[in-house]
DNA sequence: TTGACATGGTGCCCTGGGCAGTATTTAACG
DNA sequence: CGTTAAATACTGCCCAGGGCACCATGTCAA
């Protein structure tokens, strides 16, 4: 039986708040723990099933009118597994940014097309900011949202998403104030150096 | 002919610098890249093959003593794909944070795992950041490391890395001391509330 | 001279991303 | 009241990517 992962462990956790079908868990999954682990839906249909062969849940088949459905539930097993997981070593972080990606080679583009990606960049990091305004939102006016009993460690997440999102916004106005003095993408090493090496001073502390 | 993948631009971009064997190109982008695009080092490997497929590359095969390698270098082609790329749009940035699922779960656990996986959290950040301190150190001995010329867009990256992981630490510490007061992992949602709702509106706005 | 580390890779198995497709039920609208 | 859009409830398939194992030669220091 092969080892369980990550995401088979988040999915878990869903499974330890309440009763889910797959298609239910897939869409939790992208409204609540997409921000913090991103999986494609496609593949969260597959994790129930392995934590059942596992021995962590159990599915009950029904249906809705002619349409058959599957629920899973925790088992006891489960709930230990996944309170073991808790206390296990974490890996780290893993950031895949595509827009940071291309300022590290906007030197071989032209500054138009640097400064067109910062502020794409910006818009996306407010796009996603809004989301958790709305969701904060929500919480606020459902009093606590759908499971009030576990505000406090959403409060959590959400204070790092909501300032992670803030930073990246704020990178992208310093990022476009700099760039504004730069003569073309290529060159700038030299008119812009002083600048270049406050930033290598401040990060080499 | 499949569609090249961001990675292929971000080894046609190194490509772009100066001619690499595949060895250099892989551990360059472990360097250099890995922050905002990280992939394995075996599939870096893959890569410069498909970029010769797309004409985007030649391959240059010599050997250093009865050892052969393969050398690489960027095609007219190539430099004209990358900056046609440079102007395309890009994906919204993903984030894969083990900590911070586990955070989101930690009612499920209890307190001592959660507060163990806040520091784990700040201690593999600031290993991180010091990472970085010790390139900017290297860059600022140097006089501007490999590519000073290439300053500029370097220390655009280096000002976004940084300012990421500090933020992962300071939640860290906040995260901390917020914890410090709470009865257990569970029930915190009740005695926790005002600070939990400070969190939302200040979310929400 | 011997052992560690750097150079320069390939094979293989499984997970994951992403598109397409299928079928039924419920809500929304004219 | 009938039509249609959206929600529910999934599966198949192909390729990219993660990660381990494995190989060989070159270089440098003790």
């Amino acid at each position: 039986m092969a080892e369980l992962s990550t995401t088979s462990y988040a999915v878990l956790g869903l499974l330890s708040l309440r009763d889910w079908t797959t298609y239910e868990l897939a869409k939790q999954m992208q409204r609540t723990i997409d921000f913090v682990w991103p999986r494609g839906e496609r593949k969260l249909y597959d994790e129930p099933k392995r934590l059942v062969d596992a021995g962590f849940a159990r599915a009950r088949r029904d249906s809705v009118g002619r349409r058959p459905r599957t629920t899973y539930s925790i088992t006891p097993a489960g709930r230990r597994a996944l309170k073991r997981w808790l206390g296990t070593e974490i890996t780290p972080p893993k950031l895949e940014f595509e827009g940071m990606l291309r300022v590290l080679f906007a030197d071989q583009g032209d500054l138009g097309q640097l400064r067109t990606t910062i502020e794409r960049i910006s818009e996306q990091a407010g796009t996603a900011r809004e989301q958790f305004a709305v969701m904060a939102q929500g919480m606020l006016a459902a009093d606590g949202g759908d499971f009030p009993q576990r505000l406090h460690v959403n409060a959590l997440g959400m204070r790092f998403m909501i300032d992670h999102y803030d930073h990246i916004v704020s990178w992208a106005s310093w990022a476009m104030k700099e760039t504004e003095r730069w003569p073309d993408s290529r060159h700038a090493a030299a008119t812009w150096s002083h600048r270049a090496r406050a930033v290598l001073i401040d990060a080499a502390t």
